[in-house]
DNA sequence: ACCTTAGTTCGATAAAACTCGTACAACGGG
DNA sequence: CCCGTTGTACGAGTTTTATCGAACTAAGGT
């Protein structure tokens, strides 16, 4: 953990090919969310946000790796996230700055849907 | 225009068969505003909040009517419009107040869409 | 050099969605 | 009662998308 430095800002890995601010299509967006599993992806990425660069593997999904290749692909090429070679591994952040200047207030509603998902407090129906 | 009264909430038909609040799901949302098309029909019902309810054929897509009919009823089984039958019309709203009470910020994103889609203003490039 | 690890690429299959023509149903007017 | 209007339902063709196995690449350790 000494040339490839996570925590300098000067040396990160360029991201991986990505839409720029003004490439960003809401309907691309909005697609892009619409699956599940990606839809859960960024959630989890804004809820653990205190280390926010994650691996494909981290998450923990029981699924193959091209599958979860394609869906962070998609997120991707969608602008939803930002992913960075760090060695071995792909590591990925929601590009909050880009998509809160672009659609303000969409995060939210991601942050929103994940605590409606996850019904923790007891208060039956 | 006198036993239909559109005007008068008592004597509204009833809405088409459509998700009840607690039934609206984000994906399923996110996935219908995913098309084009379908972004664009909710983002004019949005614009045009004065007259609110439309039938299919005013927005004068040019498009077969089937076609017109499938992305109706997808907007509506996702829970973003409500539809009444006015005798021979179908008439479509969004379904704002179940919208921002579930999704806020949401309907915002759409109206939002829309203007940066019309550069209206001159200002080059 | 070899092996492990993290992830990609390709290709196939399968499921879903879009598009649209045709036929049909319902309302309202002459 | 027939006709025009508004829209649905069904079905087919086409395109996307998802899913996953298998072979591959690239980095790092020993």
């Amino acid at each position: 953990m000494r040339n490839v430095s996570m925590g300098n800002p000067d040396s990160l890995p360029a991201p991986l090919p990505e839409p720029s601010v003004e490439e960003l299509r809401l309907e691309s967006v909005l697609g892009a969310l619409a699956d599940p599993l990606r839809l859960t992806i960024v959630s989890r990425l804004l809820l653990e946000s205190e280390a926010y660069d994650h691996t494909c593997g981290w998450f923990g999904f029981d699924r193959p790796k091209s599958s979860l290749t394609h869906h962070f692909k998609a997120l991707r090429e969608a602008g939803l996230i930002r992913q960075r070679q760090y060695g071995l591994e792909r590591r990925s952040r929601v590009r909050d700055d880009d998509l809160n200047e672009r659609f303000p207030g969409l995060l939210e509603l991601v942050a929103d849907w994940a605590s409606t998902k996850l019904p923790r407090t007891s208060s039956a129906s």
